[in-house]
DNA sequence: TGTTTTTCAGAATGATCGTTTAGTTATATG
DNA sequence: CATATAACTAAACGATCATTCTGAAAAACA
């Protein structure tokens, strides 16, 4: 038995988060990532294998804690128009303010890697797919329960509302004008309402 | 009077936009320039003094021609919903085969810099500001025609159809399932014609 | 034809990159 | 207390990075 060691490697994963978050995986050095982990870099490779381990378990975390917690009201059984109403106010609400700057990693992550995948895992699509397939979800049940207005293509509509999300996770990212990213989700959520019956 | 250039500034320009549209600023290293725009890099750096600097020139075009294409329109003073309408349903049938994998270059570099701004000349913001004012500025015609739903807020509509413009920008990028691209155009031309009267 | 000027081709510079290594330190066990 | 083991510290490794430099080549002019 040697010595112990000083560092938590969930903690190391939820730090990384932020920083490949702000910087992208590119603009994220070793170095760098040793700073702000608080951690020596031989910890590092010895947990991870590599700059692109760390990576995949970043992604991984942020699908599993901030992905799962606000599409996860989505995939429930019960999940219908509230919820999709919740989430669009949600990213409505933060303003350019919140969570500085950062954006939404995976999709931070689609863009920096367009359609490659160095790590073979996936992250990437799945993440469309989860999106996609929670907002089909929601509206599914709605149409079931009769709460949505016959003759709504839930295949468009769910399309609809990812590339809206997504494009309020730029604006996010990038800072845009307040006015811009009000408007999106004002809009997005009275077109919503008139979904609903 | 020396040896003549062997290369045309506005080539390397249109070749530099595509190697930075591929792989981002942090991705295209100078020698893939070099390679790719077919020009030594004593030329490059003569001509345009940094790979910043050829990264801004490259954004400037981008701005003027791309951008310039699909948004001017809907910029005219005669512009309305149908111009609105054909800039959607443009982006949605280009399918994930489309532009290969490359997406918007002013979208690519808001997420890959979020909102840092190392030029400061300010691109990124630009853009926001011009998709933004332009579906303000066709939406605006529309109510001043009388072609507008009474009650429909401008700056909502406007925020939201940046939005999903942004959004379909990073699932081109990034092949997204053809699905979710087709179904966000459909939903969006949906509401656009639901706003007319 | 020689000279001057500009661009080209390739190498070099100093720094940074991701990853590995060697010596030291800290810990548990006998 | 001595030993074995694991993690830490700092440096090193080989490669790549953006940018500059140097000699060669090409062009126009006198």
């Amino acid at each position: 038995m040697g010595r112990r060691k000083s560092y938590n490697r969930n903690e190391l994963i939820a730090k990384a988060m932020t920083v490949f978050r702000e910087h992208g995986f590119a603009g994220a050095s070793a170095d760098m990532l040793v700073e702000k982990l608080g951690v020596n870099r031989y910890s590092l490779y010895a947990e991870f294998g590599s700059k692109q381990g760390l990576f995949d378990a970043a992604l991984e975390r942020y699908e599993e804690e901030f992905v799962g917690r606000r599409f996860g009201p989505l995939e429930r059984p019960d999940a219908g128009l509230n919820e999709i109403r919740a989430l669009l106010a949600f990213y409505g609400e933060r303003g350019p303010e919140a969570a500085g700057g950062l954006g939404c990693l995976l999709c931070n992550t689609a863009v920096e890697f367009g359609p490659l995948d160095p790590s073979g895992a996936g992250f990437v699509q799945a993440y469309f797919e989860r999106l996609f397939s929670a907002f089909k979800t929601a509206l599914s049940n709605a149409k079931a329960g009769g709460a949505l207005r016959p003759g709504a293509d839930i295949e468009s509509e769910a399309g609809f509302f990812t590339s809206s999300v997504i494009g309020m996770f730029v604006m996010l990212r990038a800072k845009a004008p307040e006015a811009m990213l009000k408007g999106a989700s004002n809009a997005a959520i009275a077109h919503l309402e008139w979904l609903r019956v």
